[in-house]
DNA sequence: TTGATTTTAGACTATTTAGTCTAGTTAAAG
DNA sequence: CTTTAACTAGACTAAATAGTCTAAAATCAA
């Protein structure tokens, strides 16, 4: 199994795009990561556009459903599932260090680029999908709306995440997110 | 009482940058959004950075204390007083559509960049510490954490703001948050 | 092996970038 | 009115930017 020119440019473009954002990476910074020639990087692809739009199909869309990949911590109830796919969350290093990836760059471009706002919004309308499917055939309070809970678990992941990158931790992390545990299991039926 | 030049570049930086970002916003562009020369600019900020720096700290922090002034919305009840300040929050057009400005620039920023990184986490910890000083003399329930609670809250908040800026609206922030609101109730002691 | 195709190589270009510099203008202070 | 300081004006510079182009090398199919 051999590592693709493609696959390499990918993966440092994920990398450095993660923490310096799209405008904050050059296409220089990216031939230098992975020691490539520009005309190889052309080849590939069109644009820079196009190669980080790519990045987000390939590297950050499957990294989001593995990260909250709900199948792997399937419980018997829907809420201890979900419970347990929010604690998995802290294992992840860079999670909990820069945040959600998919976050930061929705942040950065969704308001100025159309491309970027649709397809990061695919995976952000996936993600909430599969939630939802765990949380309908749980044991839940009939009257809570779950399309807002499902939003409400996402929000308040992302943004417990997104707290001064610089200072997270596993710990605070948990301590922020315990509050939506609790949240969630009051609404056990 | 007179719109000075330097307010007038505040103002176009902080209004730029909101939606651009830092690296997606250029000395021409603000030049432009104010139709001052370059050496006026040059004459009140020794670089780009110094400017926002100056958005920071003369923009963006007393946006952020004014749009949760939790001393405008007192209410008897400490509870009562988080929720309508959260509740308050979905009446700013802009914090709605293109989400918290300071949490913007803090994940842009923050992770490459010290001094960014310190001058935000400032004015988040102001934030904080004001939530914390309503939230301690009140009535909750005793053995709930209130420094991991008020950090609950801004997450929560800025989560909830940050979700595709493109197809945000009031409803929806006000849907989403809804559950914190029902948290905060249920923390009544 | 041969011929075609894909991939690599990096010099080159046009544009944009942040920031400098000097001269001119306006306003303030005496 | 005069002198000094604050501000405006924008041409200019050096570096960085995304992207092009042509030729060479490696790979693949026959």
């Amino acid at each position: 199994m051999k590592y693709s020119t493609r696959d390499k440019i990918l993966d440092a473009v994920y990398k450095l795009v993660y923490i310096n954002g799209y405008n904050g990476t050059s296409i220089d910074m990216i031939l230098k990561e992975c020691s490539i020639p520009k005309g190889s990087l052309y080849h590939y692809f069109k644009s820079k556009k196009e190669m980080v739009l790519a990045v987000v199909k390939e590297r950050i869309a499957p990294k989001m459903y593995e990260f909250y990949d709900l199948k792997k911590v399937k419980e018997e109830d829907s809420i201890d599932t979900m419970i347990r796919a929010i604690l998995k969350v802290s294992k992840k290093e860079e999670l909990v260090k820069f945040g959600c990836p998919l976050n930061r760059l929705n942040q950065e471009m969704s308001p100025v680029d159309d491309d970027f706002d649709k397809a990061i919004n695919l995976i952000y309308e996936r993600m909430k999908g599969d939630i939802l499917s765990v949380l309908r055939d749980g044991s839940i309070n009939p009257d809570v709306d779950l399309d807002s809970l499902a939003q409400f678990i996402i929000a308040t992941v992302w943004g417990s995440l997104s707290l001064s990158p610089k200072h997270s931790s596993k710990k605070r992390y948990l301590n922020t997110i315990n509050h939506l545990i609790n949240y969630l299991k009051s609404l056990k039926h």
